[in-house]
DNA sequence: GCCGTTTTCGGCCCGACTGTTTTCAGTCG
């Protein structure tokens, strides 16, 4: 069992505790094992199956006990008993905003709700409405939320299926009939969330590569086999089509099946303009006794795709029929950033507020990436539910990471920091006083999400205009397929970030990637500069900048454009440009 | 269920907001 897979059912057991009404602190003590097995830095898993899970804060007796049932059998008896209790379709209401463990438990002790479809019915039949504690409005806030949820249904992150992907290229790849295997569809694109994944195999055998293909471990239920195709759902629910294609086919069949459906049928129509007929098999003449040149007839890259049809070869991220082909014919394409540019990496949390690895750590875990330096940014004192710093403990945590700096002298360095909360009128949770002690600051809003747009507009713009807020924190405030982002006028943001000379964060939290990659091109035409955060409450968290550097490079963005491609030598200077 | 320089019991994170109420329960961050 994998440690996603064991922390999922220590949630679920948090979940179904609350259901039943447990007592909270139980229930707590659970979610922390959740968190505890997620994060922990090493191989949890083969602790648990050795039973060394001794003296790891968060794991007591009884969950280092369930830990070492589930490492070694794959099942935990005491949540099979507790899952039995309650229909599954109830875990899915957890997903709905507005509905909590009480308000679950009232639908379905009351009217048997067990199911989004019953919610649905119950609501709309008026029957929710007269359960106590319910009333119109938040029976048309369900509603909302259901039709959120539901639009976003087949909706999966990056973390939910970057595993999953590794592991099947990698069996794919070691497969002895296939010389090639790639993934394909928005993940190649690097979208924020995928609806599915579609890989892509070069054989001569195409039956026996998909009968053993159906047969991965990941595998969960078949959908479809057949002589060149395969559906099938993974464990985690995601569907994975397989494709299989000569040799000869892949270039074609990798650039057809990876997309956009917009970016091919612009490919297409060059193709139709040079007198040739593309499709996911390969070149044709459009015209009866037309033929077909010489160097189309011997393509083995997607790249020679490309240059046949006069066009720079076109990365994937960047295929959405959204100016790509102009850039392209005018030799303008960008050199998108790579993970090797990155040299250091700000907004990290630490136990001072809720991260679950301390300053020191940290520090040691970015070393180890080969990065230069780290910038922390723990929570600021308004943000209670995440043990935000007052400014006393702030003011100690400098003098720590300064202390540690002394140590690091030359090879490292940590920049003192805080994600200070953005206040409901705009004003900041500490004052400018103790920010201008500071390295640099990374301002976000955590509350009052509701505000009308053109005041959550001001809000965020009086922040930026702070001369001691160094960079704006995740933008819209969305969690992907979860909860949408608040209204906010991001060119106006943009504007202002470009007009004070603030730097506008890539969050690169799986959960958020946020600001949108759609806006990277024009912050950048402004100017303004991007920071890509891992805003990582561990030391595993640290490597979401992967996901972060796939966002940007969907946003157009080079290395010049992200201040912590930077070196050390330069990056100070950097940080003080929107003071000088 | 976890934890402990106050250690084997007693405490465990806190406040805002919303919608339901008529003083508060539930949810969220």
């Amino acid at each position: 069992m994998t440690r996603e897979a064991a922390a999922e059912i220590f949630e679920r057991i948090a979940l179904l505790m609350e259901l039943k009404g447990e007592n909270p602190f139980k229930i707590r003590a659970y979610k922390t094992g959740a968190e505890v097995v997620e994060s922990y830095a090493g191989d949890i898993m083969q602790l648990a199956r050795d039973n060394q899970l001794a003296g790891i804060k968060g794991i007591g007796d009884a969950l280092r006990d369930k830990l070492h049932e589930m490492a070694l059998t794959g099942k935990l008896e005491f949540y099979e008993k507790l899952k039995a209790e309650f229909p599954e379709g109830l875990f899915a209401l957890f997903d709905i905003s507005g509905l909590g463990p009480k308000k679950i438990a009232a639908l379905y002790s009351k009217l048997g709700v067990a199911s989004l479809a019953d919610l649905r019915r119950v609501c709309e039949s008026g029957e929710a409405a007269k359960i106590s504690g319910f009333g119109d409005k938040t029976v048309v806030k369900i509603l909302e939320a259901i039709a959120f949820r539901e639009q976003h249904a087949s909706v999966f992150r990056q973390d939910q299926v970057y595993g999953l992907v590794q592991s099947m290229l990698e069996q794919l790849r070691a497969h002895p009939s296939v010389s090639r295997a790639e993934v394909c569809g928005s993940f190649r694109r690097g979208k924020e969330t995928v609806g599915d994944l579609d890989f892509l195999v070069a054989t001569k055998r195409p039956e026996e590569v998909i009968a053993d293909f159906v047969k991965l471990p990941e595998v969960n239920k078949i959908i479809a086999q057949g002589g060149t195709k395969a559906s099938v759902y993974a464990t985690n629910g995601v569907q994975c089509d397989l494709r299989a294609v000569s040799s000869a086919e892949y270039p074609f069949a990798l650039n057809y099946f990876t997309g956009s459906k917009e970016h091919n049928v612009v490919m297409r129509q060059r193709a139709l303009d040079r007198g040739l007929s593309l499709n996911e098999y390969g070149f044709k003449p459009s015209q009866e006794g037309g033929s077909v040149p010489e160097e189309a007839a011997e393509i083995y890259e997607e790249k020679e795709i490309y240059r046949l049809l006069g066009l720079d070869y076109i990365e994937p991220e960047l295929r959405e029929n959204s100016g790509e082909f102009d850039a392209s014919e005018k030799g303008r394409l960008p050199k998108l950033i790579e993970l090797e540019n990155l040299r250091g990496v700000f907004h990290n949390h630490t136990t001072a507020s809720d991260g679950k690895a301390t300053l020191r750590e940290m520090a040691e875990a970015a070393m180890e990436l080969g990065l230069q330096y780290l910038g922390i940014a723990d929570h600021s004192k308004s943000s209670f539910q995440a043990n935000g710093l007052d400014e006393k403990r702030l003011r100690a945590q400098l003098a720590e990471i300064r202390e540690l700096n002394a140590e690091y002298a030359g090879q490292f360095r940590i920049f003192a920091g805080s994600e200070v909360d953005i206040l409901k009128d705009g004003s900041l949770d500490f004052d400018d006083e103790l920010l201008a002690e500071l390295d640099y600051c990374v301002a976000s809003v955590h509350n009052v999400f509701n505000l009308p747009e053109a005041e959550m507009t001001a809000r965020i713009i009086r922040a930026i205009e702070n001369p001691h807020v160094t960079m704006l924190g995740h933008v819209t405030g969305r969690l992907l397929a979860l909860r949408p982002s608040y209204a906010v006028n991001i060119p106006a943001v943009i504007d202002a970030a470009a007009a004070t000379n603030t730097i506008i964060e890539l969050n690169a939290s799986a959960w958020r990637l946020d600001m949108d990659w759609r806006w990277w091109r024009l912050a950048a035409e402004k100017g303004v500069k991007c920071s890509i955060n891992p805003d990582a409450h561990s030391t595993r968290g640290l490597q979401d900048v992967l996901l972060g550097v796939r966002a940007a490079r969907k946003g157009w963005l080079t290395r010049k454009d992200v201040i912590n491609c930077l070196p050390l030598a330069e990056v100070e200077a950097a940080l003080r440009a929107k003071e000088r």
